[in-house]
DNA sequence: CGATTGACGTACG
DNA sequence: TCGTACGCCAATC
């Protein structure tokens, strides 16, 4: 019937899914996964779930996450502060004192992206 | 159950 | 333009 609920409908599993719909060499702000998800003014808690990203198995781009400005105030949580600006790099995404260059060009957003079809 | 925190965002000075 | 303060809300201690 009803409920199986075992997965976790918490907006942590909501945050990994749209994190790595997150499409190569783009990247997005932790206030558009929030608003996306809607919980808009939890912003932050967008940064937390993807913390929690570490433990899921599925690998989570939360490289490709960063704030409004598009500094990358994350690459502390990676391992080490360098992984994530090489991680961008890598994707063709260019990183200038830790912030994303074409940041406003390169930003995906999840309310326009995923709105347009399926 | 209460207080603290946290990878943000916005407002204000 | 930059730094500080506050708010939001859920998870963790």
């Amino acid at each position: 019937m009803k409920q199986k609920k075992k997965e976790e409908d918490s907006f942590f599993t909501h945050v990994f899914e749209v994190a790595t719909l997150i499409p190569y060499g783009r990247v997005t702000s932790y206030g558009a996964i929030a608003k996306y998800l809607g919980t808009a003014r939890s912003s932050r808690m967008v940064g937390w779930a993807l913390n929690s990203a570490h433990s899921q198995k599925k690998r989570v781009p939360a490289h490709r996450v960063v704030n409004r400005n598009g500094m990358l105030t994350g690459k502390h949580h990676f391992g080490t502060p360098d992984l994530m600006k090489q991680l961008l790099e890598s994707e063709g995404v260019k990183v200038k004192k830790d912030q994303v260059v074409n940041f406003k060009k390169l930003f995906w957003d999840p309310e326009i992206e995923l709105k347009i079809e399926n």
